[in-house]
DNA sequence: TGTACATCAGTGAACGCGCGTTCACTGATGTAC
DNA sequence: TGTACATCAGTGAACGCGCGTTCACTGATGTAC
């Protein structure tokens, strides 16, 4: 009996006229809990230690369903960094839509990216352990993603006072300053035991002095 | 047939009078066989995907006569943290040798670091891997080592103009912005392909540039 | 609208493999007398 | 110095298990006429 079977017999069942999906609309639908299954069982192990059997059993199809999907378990690794950036990039707009005052702009920031963080915890999590982990393929792929995202920050950051004058490898270097700071934030606040609240308030504002203090250097940089 | 029957034999066979090793001194010698073989597994995979037989035919012996040495894979894992973390520590003091002229003491201690990322390359790479890796308790002992390292940084700059006078929060969290800014050196300067000298010299000028700019805002720090 | 055929997501069984762990053993080293 | 016994690092075989991958299959969905 094929899953299909079932699904069929659920909307025959079903009162309010249930979508009459089509058969790729349906694939769409198992890739996607194949994702979703992968990111749950992530929270628990790494990807080195997720199995393709794992991944599969969670959904509730056979082993060798997967490859309708993807060709190896490196391939969906690749799909959930893409799917994470997404998410990140999504912070960053999220950041852009709103910056007021300048003092405040990096207490703002902070609390976008400590919100982001708690409401994307798996994306997040996938993101800073992959990105030093055992797959090369996820590896390179995190890192040349981070590398195009500090990139986009430098472009930012451009605006900003004394900045729009630095050479670029001068902004670059302080993008990619504030990306690790920020990339070690996420970090704390991904591995912190569940709802420890005060830890919270104390990586945030260890990060906003961080920040601060980075941006106090600003006006004394002189480019050499 | 005993691998200590194929020593002795060795042994008599050898002229310079080959040094009669007790049992005690045999089996120290096989531990660290067993550490050297993991940290060289290491270079290719991560923890996790490391196993107790690829640890063991490395060394050249039976995979049961692990269990002499430690309980399980977590168990030496953990003494080459303790190891990495004397590696990084031994760095420091020679830091510390030679701190002669205060702008240059940025320079310097890059250079430092740099030397001892090559020269202890396994090491560096383990600790930056694990920090994140799929070992709770790798990560955990990882951190905890990091904490104690930040906490010391932060007593040696209590030395530093302007400094001294700052909070102990305020201290630490310029530390460990030093600290996040430095791994992340590191991890850049493991995952580099072999010997490419002028994206190593790009990575040591970044970072000499990020340290730079965070001491230039040290003067103009309120602590509030 | 009805029929015959093609497509293809998911099934279920099988495979060989490397894994961690156990256990009785061997034989060189160490110790007591 | 010589002998009898204890210790214990390493052996070798065995175990059950989860793994990735393969393959012929089923049956609902889609398409051509």
């Amino acid at each position: 009996m094929g899953h299909s079977s079932v699904n069929t017999r659920l909307q025959s069942a079903a009162v309010a006229e249930p979508a009459p999906e089509s058969r790729q609309e349906r694939k769409e639908r198992t890739r996607q809990a194949l994702l979703r299954a992968a990111l749950r069982l992530l929270e628990k192990r790494s990807f080195d230690r997720l199995s393709l059997r794992q991944v599969t059993k969670e959904v509730g199809i056979v082993p060798g369903a997967f490859y309708r999907h993807f060709r190896d378990m490196d391939e969906l690794g690749q799909a959930l960094v893409e799917e994470s950036f997404g998410t990140l990039r999504g912070m960053i707009r999220d950041a852009r839509a709103d910056v007021p005052r300048w003092d405040d702009a990096i207490k703002q920031s902070v609390a976008t990216l400590v919100d982001h963080v708690h409401a994307h915890q798996s994306h997040f999590r996938f993101i800073v352990r992959e990105r030093t982990g055992g797959s090369a393929v996820l590896r390179h792929a995190i890192e040349d993603q981070l590398r195009l995202f500090t990139e986009e920050l430098a472009v930012d950051m451009r605006a900003f006072p004394y900045i729009g004058d630095w050479s670029d490898d001068d902004v670059t270097m302080i993008a990619s300053l504030v990306v690790s700071t920020v990339v070690g934030t996420a970090a704390a606040l991904t591995d912190l035991p569940r709802d420890r609240p005060e830890a919270e308030a104390a990586i945030r504002r260890t990060t906003e002095h961080q920040l601060r203090l980075i941006f106090l250097g600003v006006p004394h940089w002189r480019s050499r």
